[in-house]
DNA sequence: TCAACGTATAAGCATATGCTTAATTGTTTG
DNA sequence: CAAACAATTAAGCATATGCTTATACGTTGA
């Protein structure tokens, strides 16, 4: 995409704050990566699970009603993210989560998911 | 999947605690949406700029060297989880963060993130 | 009212993601 | 060592996501 496809090059309201936003675009970088991790259903019901308490593989697959596999196959992404780390107890693997961020970013989205809740009573519009 | 695939559905740990847990699965129920708007770079790009200042629709296809239909189509996403607000002045469309939500969320990530690439030294393992 | 411009929407395509099944690894126990 | 079991990894497929281009909408100003 070429610059001057856009509002014309001279109207735009970013020009004299461009360098502080150009630095909020570099610092972004890779934000988007850990979100993912958080971007799924199962995934994020497994992260509740273990804010609960500790979990083997086999109990999340049975909580959650899915193959062990599928539940291995995210609990590996989750770690790769730090999100949950593990200990192996004989056959078994107990994952538990990592740090408190996570619990700090599943109770930020409960709240503004509750608020946003709230401002959806005119929810006739786009 | 049946549920006697696992663990052979006695020696269970969750089970003693189950209904706990099986509120947890339930209360998670929706998280993820809120989490997959944020899931993409392009997108934690944009609510970072915004949380510097407010921008119009070119403002930001300019800073991201991106098509203005490709913002405008995130824009969309944002606003409907309710992250974004916008407000028009004349042709222009001038979107910025909608609550506070938002920025603790990327602050967060954020922190996560300095942690997570500190504890990054072995990064032999798996 | 017509042309120009900023924004929004639609259709189509390429890639990414998540599940399934099957096979492999690793540990315990006979 | 062999069998059983928990977990992991791999391959394959269906769906979801994000971009592009083209088109439509809405406001401004001649």
């Amino acid at each position: 995409m070429k610059k001057s496809d856009v509002c014309g090059e001279y109207a735009l309201h970013c020009r004299r704050n461009e360098p502080a936003l150009r630095n909020r675009v570099a610092e972004a970088s890779g934000l988007s990566e850990l979100f993912r991790a958080l971007a799924d259903e199962t995934r994020t019901r497994i992260l509740y699970l273990l804010a609960e308490q500790e979990l083997c593989v086999c109990d999340l697959a049975f909580l959650l009603d899915m193959s062990a596999p599928a539940v291995s196959h995210h609990l590996r992404l989750l770690k790769l993210m730090r999100l949950v780390k593990n200990r192996r107890s004989g056959k078994q693997a107990f994952y538990s989560l990592a740090d408190e961020h996570v619990l700090i970013l599943i109770r930020t989205a409960l709240e503004h998911y509750a608020e946003a809740d709230e401002g959806r009573t005119d929810n006739t519009t786009a």
